[in-house]
DNA sequence: TCCTTCGTGCGAACCGGTTCGACAGTAGCG
DNA sequence: CGCTACTGTCGAACCGGTTCGCACGAAGGA
């Protein structure tokens, strides 16, 4: 494999005319630099990442945490990493991937061996384990997803408590009096996943202040549980006219339960979700949801954290903590409610 | 942050002896070897990676090139990553990951930088632009999916073939006669995905040497298309009592088409799939089906890939190319066929 | 004409590891 | 007791880049 060296000897020159002829870094002639260029081409050569790693302290390299928990939607997690891997790759860096379910031990590992230049957290928790690594670390790191201390991080997420109250108010504009909320199971909530409350909570609290009445549950995150259970909260609730779904499973399971059931969207039972627009598409889900926008946070996480690596952001500039404002796609299936459920 | 020769003074020797300490590749006594060792704790020293690789010239390092394409099931993909992934770090390396459309760039920059030690590609097609990149490049390589060309690489794909064999077999022993096979959106094939074609020929083949009628059709990728598809074929052939699905799409809307038309499995029609365990429990799909075993997969490439880089396998040694014999999973979805469909 | 400045290129050092050869000191052996 | 063999350590070179300081020749100004 042909190195700079080889590149000098060829071109007639040496070993650090061969570098600022490809680097530009210091004036060079027209002459020299032609000749560089034509040695690079004649050997094929392209600089070795491990050198110059060392000599810049730069790996162009970002490290890729995601971390597949149970009963979390595996689908919607590649959407995130797909906006990280494909942003990155435009501001010209590649990606680290670690899908350990130690994320501590993976994280400490890519920093202190120097192989990134920065992270990319997913799925982060309220009391992220990950975070204490990370903020021990030379690098810095951006998050997707809302710890409870987010000093000396880059955070980006969804709005979820506008994206409830946003779910409440559609709703309830159209007339819509008593609403069922499903979300995702308890314990993911109880492992951390704030997002789960933090849109009910916000949906509650729209719910009361315009005077409707909101069921919440918990869901499964599987079938066919998710199917019973949504039988079952449809029963227990005959009054219920809105159905609000933060759960993917329960998403992909309602045409089936709705089928069983001889109901329709929107004509007796409005539904809004929440979920990306590729998951509606995948699955082809008629109904209108919140965005989640996995490719837009992961896209959005990347580009700060190449701000901070390529320091245009300096190490003082204040973190940010970023929501994306839920937006919602409508499919059709919300309406007035009707006179009296099927 | 700690380099060796910081070690090494704090342990009060040389940085030779330091590195031969920690890497045991030397003799060292007992005193010295402690003494490092506490200086390695005191100081958290972890080796920089870029300077290790340019040393052994050994990234510990694997490229992984995904390729999203276009109507093919993103969420089977990532369960072939997570094989890889899971399994490359077991075996003490990282992953590169990349999903850049134009793979043949991605693997030119990976293997020539020489960022990694060797490389999967995933989703590997007939003619796959890949690997002629891969063939010149001084990295082994290890594919999932099977080319024209085995040449200098080590193959992995599930045994399409005895796949499509298999499901025939499985419903002319239950007593089925005429069977409807539903195979991933034509241009898939066209585009180079073998498998599609080499399950279907198969499986034609099987069903003539049984005398058993084979309605094969290209389904789409999508609902609510692959949902008319299924229906319009249903139609068409109002005799065939078994379903074949070589098609993620339309195992995951069957269950909604069946309950439409009344029909149930196995009582009306039964029905055998082919893809992974994780993705029907993901969606909760009754079908018996032929196991895809994408973790399975990655981790058998990715093992035989580390043989390569670790020069067990001598560069002399045979490329190998091994298929998974497709196992099928019952999930009780298949039985005698009805004395008439419904 | 002499001195300064600028444009170009070179040599050497450095990044942080690994590894080879040399060399003391000690043990084993006849 | 002298020779060999082995153990344990060190110094130096090397991997392949980048970058700093310096030198040299030509151009420009006084």
């Amino acid at each position: 494999m042909a190195t700079i060296g080889d590149v000098a000897r060829v071109a007639g020159v040496s070993r650090s005319t061969a570098s600022y002829a490809l680097s530009g870094k210091r004036a060079i002639s027209v002459d020299v630099r032609q000749r560089v260029e034509a040695a690079v081409r004649e050997l094929g050569y392209t600089p070795n990442a491990g050198a110059r790693a060392l000599a810049t302290s730069q790996t162009m390299v970002i490290g890729l945490l995601a971390q597949f928990l149970e009963d979390e939607f595996a689908p919607a997690m590649l959407q995130y990493m797909l906006g990280v891997s494909t942003t990155a790759r435009e501001l010209g860096y590649d990606i680290l991937l670690s899908t350990e379910e130690d994320g501590t031990r993976a994280l400490r590992r890519m920093t202190d061996s120097r192989m990134i230049d920065g992270v990319v957290l997913l799925n982060v928790a309220e009391h992220d384990e990950r975070l204490p690594v990370l903020r021990a670390a030379p690098q810095p790191g951006a998050l997707v997803g809302l710890p409870a201390d987010c000093t000396g991080v880059d955070v980006f997420d969804l709005d979820f408590e506008e994206a409830g109250r946003l779910m409440v108010d559609h709703l309830h504009r159209l007339g819509h009096r008593e609403l069922i909320l499903v979300s995702q199971p308890e314990h993911v909530v109880e492992r951390g996943g704030a997002y789960v409350w933090r849109l009910q909570n916000a949906a509650r609290e729209a719910a009361r202040v315009r005077g409707v009445t909101l069921h919440a549950v918990f869901g499964s995150a599987r079938q066919p549980e998710i199917g019973r259970e949504l039988n079952a909260v449809l029963d227990a609730h005959p009054g219920a006219t809105g159905l609000l779904l933060n759960n993917e499973a329960a998403a992909a399971a309602l045409p089936t339960v709705l089928h069983q059931r001889g109901l329709a969207a929107p004509q007796d039972l409005s539904v809004v979700g929440r979920y990306s627009d590729e998951f509606a598409r995948t699955f082809s889900l008629p109904y209108s949801s919140i965005e989640s926008a996995p490719d837009r946070l992961g896209g959005m996480a990347v580009r700060q954290l190449v701000r901070r690596i390529e320091g245009e952001a300096g190490t003082d500039e204040p973190h940010v903590v970023r929501f994306v404002s839920p937006e919602l796609v409508d499919r059709g299936s919300t309406g007035a409610p009707p006179a009296r459920r099927a």
